[in-house]
DNA sequence: AAGTATCGTCACAATTTGATTACAATAGTT
DNA sequence: AACTATTGTAATCAAATTGTGACGATACTT
């Protein structure tokens, strides 16, 4: 999964050049001449830098950042900007960036300076995260996001997506299911597997379109 | 907890002036000329951060760091060198630099970038301060700010708030809670977790409008 | 194609869980 | 010591979750 990278830069030719360079490097990249319709698009997508102008028209890049942290919104932010005095760094600074470039500056450097912050703050794969497909599983947070959209689950549903999907291409059978995701110490019925396993795929395919959880007649159900 | 900072810098006139000023911020520092004792230290103490020059007597700073990294040390570096070519730079965050500052360099904006750093990497909060939307915790004054208005909390609940926001996004089961906000020498029942929740609920949202705390079913409790 | 075993689905009941309130116990203050 | 604030526990209620049985649908076998 590509890293997703937005850029507020009013100079449009700035802009694109930027977008390009660094999609050549496999980044996925939203680009914007203004501040306008940013929050909208990061409550939205899962961005994970930001690259920000500061002299933008209307707003200022490093206010607009400061807004955003005190509402708890902590993506790493490089600040690009012709403002190159001490003072004006150290607002960058101080107001949330975590790297300050100034105009005008080697697109080879913006690269490295993303790479090595995001290097550090992108969740390294797998840690804590569960995927399949277009599922991700977070166990710290206990969330299930498809197709960057949240899902709710009860704990069992939960417990029971996680099962199969940390066990992608085996078979789980009913019993196995039972000890380890209700627990040992009760006894059910194997029935009530299929009616979990129901749910589970009403909640995380209503549609019936995506098929994730296969049947195996006789045996029990698989992610594959 | 101060953070700990760990130079490497052959002119010692520099050195000094680095563990001066970093000093003076509070950060604690140990000053070396080369790479020779590093490693030793490293294993000993819990070391936050390395400052690195890069032509040291011996050793090639990057080099040495890059060793580092295959060793499966992280500790974030930033690079400080008179190496100022694009290519210089390019090798220095691809050995595993963080930040790359070129001499001749401004104490300040070494500060600046040494504490960005350290606010994403370092695990406690930033400062004493936890925010969490309009959420303000004051760790060194215990005080609670919403929305500017100050809150009283009792130590109890100050405790078990920090816990939740300095752990977003994480659902802390009620084990977890009794283990590190009651402490784990006396024994309680769940239920109490569930009471000074509901206390902490009131006083932060007594209208009950803003959902600050959510309730995970069979799991525990978040912010997120 | 018919028969059988297995599974999906639905409705309902039982159970689990959490919120809330009241009250008792404890600690800290005047 | 009396008072107050804080906190743990128990009881009650409401709600979400989950287990079970019934029955139709589906897949597999012959």
């Amino acid at each position: 999964m590509n890293a997703l990278i937005l850029i507020v830069e009013d100079e449009e030719d700035i802009l694109e050049l930027m977008e390009f360079n660094l999609g050549r490097e496999g980044f996925e990249t939203i680009g914007f001449l203004n501040t306008k319709r940013v929050h909208e698009v990061l409550s939205e997508e899962n961005v994970d830098l930001i690259l920000m102008d500061r002299n933008l028209p209307g707003t200022e890049g490093s206010e607009y950042i400061a807004s955003l942290r005190r509402q708890g919104i902590n993506i790493p932010v490089i600040f690009i900007s012709a403002k190159d005095k001490d003072e004006d760094i150290e607002q960058g600074f101080e107001r949330g960036g975590d790297d300050y470039l100034t105009k005008p500056f080697s697109m080879k450097e913006l690269i490295l300076r993303v790479k090595a912050i995001l290097r550090r703050t992108k969740k390294s794969p797998n840690e804590g995260n569960s995927t399949y497909r277009d599922i991700t599983l977070n166990l710290a947070s206990r969330t299930l996001m498809i197709e960057n959209s949240l899902i709710e689950l009860t704990k069992l549903e939960f417990d029971l997506l996680y099962a199969l999907i940390s066990n992608q291409n085996i078979v789980l059978d009913r019993e196995y299911l039972l000890e380890h995701v209700w627990g040992s110490d009760e006894v059910y019925q194997d029935r009530t597997v299929n009616v979990a396993i129901n749910r589970l795929k009403e909640k995380i395919d209503p549609d019936k379109s995506k098929e994730y959880i296969k049947t195996v007649r006789g045996v029990g159900y698989t992610l594959c």
